[in-house]
DNA sequence: TGTACATCAGTGAACGCGCGTTCACTGATGTAC
DNA sequence: TGTACATCAGTGAACGCGCGTTCACTGATGTAC
């Protein structure tokens, strides 16, 4: 067959109707959970048949884990954004918070299923979500150590600085997305907290003296 | 009638049959969430026909706002006994985490519930839990500030700091309700972290000197 | 104490509904020649 | 370029099932006298 410059293809279309459903999926997660979801309610969003759905996902546990992964992919580009910018910052903190409130706005329903599904999605989901926290964890303790930032920490401590962070992230990143109308009482609240978290850090010594 | 004296009311029998309809609920919520269990399978696990449970809540959520305010008086009782304590303490931090550690122990369905329907149960649910969350952090503000140990801060930053440490108990209590096992590897790596955090707290000053 | 009546926790049948999954299908897109 | 065939995204009917809720009921417990 002849293709028009201008058609989209089979696999076009194929992409598209996945993309809508991952989009229907965490809409429709956002009123609640994943588990409340169900492929019926899926598919009348996107506008096929049920048993459409199976062409793309062999279930809805499978969609689900499409999307944590998705989600993380937005969670280490904010990193990988932060980190990035972080050279020019006079001042860590209130250069980088700005930077996390943009990723949360622009992928506002990534990070509300990564703080939900956390501990209340499908127990796959859940364990998946789990690990990729532990990985970030780990690269964070990783960016810390090779930033000198904290010399005289022992490295399981460095860990538990990176937990104390990424968790205080997730938090906020919650918030954010819980009252968006708020986001400049959040930011305000977590620029404060932050910085009486992390003096703490630099006060704080490893060992006893 | 002659009341037997060893046998049970009517008002007894009907309280231990609510008994169980918040326990199986909170048993069946804690695979994944609240959202997702039904009046037929609570009825089922309780062991009565589905139309009974209507003489005990009026709809699931009703229920849910039960089980919000039982979970809540276990957090509100680990708070008073840590504070109960605190004038024992060498350490404020070394003395009050095996009282928190405890508790959990003691009430580990109340405090998942918490920790997931806070983020993921019916409208409802989630906003008396945020809602009770916030008074738990006033209640807080209120007994640092009285404690005169934060002499310095300024009254909103006071709230910050008891709302990092709410944060982090929360997260804490997630922790062990998550992975009983490791609960001395969790409490321990706790302390350390709410040291640093509260070191930070110590060494902050509410405006720039 | 005994009797007659009221209360009400729990029963059981029935309803209409949305669910996940199966199956055989259609017809547009894509490929081999 | 044209033809014959293969692929496969999406269709539509059908299934059995668990759901929340209604309703009239039963019979043990409780109360009034």
């Amino acid at each position: 067959m002849a293709t028009e410059p201008g058609a989209e293809s089979r696999a076009d279309r194929k992409e598209r109707t996945r993309r809508a459903i991952l989009d229907a999926a965490l809409a429709l997660a956002a009123d609640s959970s994943l588990v409340a979801v169900s492929l019926r309610q899926v598919a009348r969003q996107v506008g096929v048949v049920p048993t459409a759905f199976y062409r793309h996902f062999g279930s809805l546990e499978a969609l689900g884990l499409a999307l944590v992964d998705e989600s993380f992919r937005s969670l280490r580009s904010m990193l990988l954004d932060v980190w990035r910018h972080a050279p020019e910052y006079r001042d860590f903190i209130d250069g980088s918070l700005p930077i996390v409130a943009q990723h949360v706005r622009d992928d506002r329903a990534h990070y509300a299923f990564i703080a939900r599904e956390r501990v209340a999605g499908p127990p796959r989901v859940r364990q998946a979500i789990r690990h990729e926290i532990e990985l970030i964890t780990r690269e964070l303790s990783t960016d810390i150590a090779r930033s000198g930032a904290a010399g005289q920490y022992s490295s399981a401590d460095i860990r538990l600085l990176a937990d104390l962070v990424v968790s205080f992230v997730v938090t906020t990143a919650e918030r954010l997305v819980e009252d968006p109308a708020a986001e400049a009482r959040t930011l305000d609240e977590a620029r404060t907290q932050l910085r009486m978290l992390l003096v703490g850090a630099v006060n704080w010594r490893s060992r006893e003296d």
